[in-house]
RNA sequence: GGUGGGUUGCCCGAGCGGCCAAUGGGAGCGGACUGUAAAUCCGCCGGCUCUGCCUUCAGUGGUUCAAAUCCACUACCCACCA
């Protein structure tokens, strides 16, 4: 299937310009594309993952990935979707920031083989050394205030209490970044979230005024779930690609909790897998949604290329293992200690308390002792799986699986491992 | 600049001197059903050393035996008029 063809099916494709030219670009191979992340955090978040994986696609099918990370535009704020000024963050800390997502970004796209390898920019090579001045008099010149205010990010903004001149004027660097690309990279594509079409077309617009070539544009939709909310969002906050912020088993947890609703659309969107067989897997979905396939698959592939196979593969293990009916008491220690490798821990001394609600406040998973107290109450309680009735539970030493270990639970799925220390 | 209205728990929003940790809805949490899904139903939903105590109704100070509720000042928001 055309590579064109294939975003279409996935959904993956929300407007471009000239669509026929486009198209043309694309089937011909190498062409250079860029696409900007903010450093706004210290780690991309699922938010990114749906057009980091259309960049994916389009180098396997031959073209050439420039990601932006925006050390300049990061310091500026974008206004796009947002009705309120952000607040400004430290230059030190976005500088910190550009190198972790810097780094994300590598293990991601391959930026050693072929002609096509992927190329990291940062618009702060460019914009630095720009003066207030020569930026105003070379790149200003071509903005028109009036098209500027007619942008939805701009217009939504002046409804809802104003904006400022600093993310006023994010649009006209966004446009610069993407005609330094075209003359330096010969970058001919910028894609981005639906959010950014107004910043993209601004840079589509510059490049023809001032080189008179005409680049393109293309977004992707925003994926948004079944019950309404923003894809990627938990109640305890995004979901981070950095393992170290997002541990890999709340990710993988994350997928495979997946509305059944959603499944199809997400498969279709982050799955390398081909076509036929994503239908293959939907068909097994529909007749068996109980097996939830198609959940771990997802929740396994998606693991899988952002923290690695082998994470991947011993966290579903684990996944496996905590949840399956097995007796706690009858894992291997090797198997329970990597099952609980990726759980929230509490790490405790011999001398310290074992009652199971202040463990389990101890742990974060509940906010208070008074909602670990609520959680007994109502019977959601558990200690190696078994259910435990009593508020003033407290563990014993036979509880400490191999001496050291035990597993205690709130509700279905929050799973906490209390590690006793052996001396 | 003038006049009037507002600021309540995660969010929305009642309360307008004691019966208020504060009605209701949403979110969230637990249970039942099922599939670590959804829908539905039931329960919970400030904290703690939990039959009691402590801290909350923008902030500060005051009136009162008693204030989220009254008064004064401060901050922020909104509406109408200029």
């Amino acid at each position: 299937m055309k590579l064109w063809d294939e975003l279409v099916w996935r959904g993956s494709i929300a407007q471009s310009t000239d669509e026929a030219a486009l198209k043309a670009e694309l089937d011909k191979g190498g062409l250079s594309f860029y696409v900007g992340f903010d450093p706004t955090a210290p780690s991309l978040h699922i938010g990114n993952l749906a057009i980091l994986v259309v960049m994916k696609r389009l180098q396997l099918a031959g073209h050439r990935p420039i990601p932006l990370v925006g050390g300049a535009t990061g310091l500026v704020g974008d206004p796009s979707g947002r009705n309120q000024e952000r607040t400004l963050n430290e230059e030190s800390v976005v500088a910190g920031w550009v190198e972790r997502i810097r780094n994300q970004l590598a293990g991601f796209l391959d930026f050693e083989t072929g002609r096509n390898r992927a190329v990291l920019a940062n618009n702060l090579d460019w914009t630095a050394p720009l003066s207030a001045l020569d930026f105003l008099r070379d790149i200003g010149k071509h903005f028109s205030v009036n098209q500027m205010l007619a942008k939805d990010s701009v217009s939504a903004r002046l409804e809802s209490g104003g904006i400022s001149y600093t993310e006023f004027s994010y649009q006209v660097l966004q446009a610069f970044d993407y005609l330094e690309l075209f003359r330096r990279e010969g970058c001919l594509l910028q894609m981005g979230g639906s959010d950014q079409w107004g910043n993209i077309v601004a840079g589509v617009d510059l490049i023809r005024r001032v080189e008179g070539k005409s680049a393109h544009a293309l977004t992707i939709p925003l994926i948004v779930k079944s019950d309404g909310n923003k894809f990627g969002k938990t109640a305890s906050g995004s979901v981070w690609l950095d393992p170290t912020m997002t541990s890999s088993y709340a990710f993988f947890q994350f997928f495979l909790n997946t509305d059944d609703r959603d499944i199809v659309q997400l498969l279709k969107s982050y799955s390398f897998k081909s076509r036929e067989e994503l239908e293959a897997l939907f068909l097994e979905h529909e007749s068996n949604p109980g097996a939830r396939k198609a959940h771990r698959s997802l929740a396994l592939e998606v693991t899988s290329y952002i923290h690695g196979e082998e994470t991947a593969l011993r966290v579903e293990k684990a996944s496996k293992a905590l949840f399956g009916q097995a007796d706690l008491h009858e894992l291997d220690e090797k198997t329970l200690e990597s099952a609980i490798s990726e759980l929230p821990r509490v790490e405790i001394s011999r001398s310290e308390s074992l009652i199971w609600v202040d463990l389990m406040a101890r742990s974060g998973v509940v906010d208070s002792k008074s909602a670990a107290r609520r959680v007994v109450k109502e019977g959601g309680a558990y200690l190696n799986n078994a259910k435990i009735g009593d508020e003033s539970a407290e563990l014993t030493d036979a509880d400490f699986l191999y001496g050291r270990i035990a597993v205690m639970r709130k509700g279905k799925r929050d799973l906490v491992a209390v590690i006793r220390s052996t001396d």
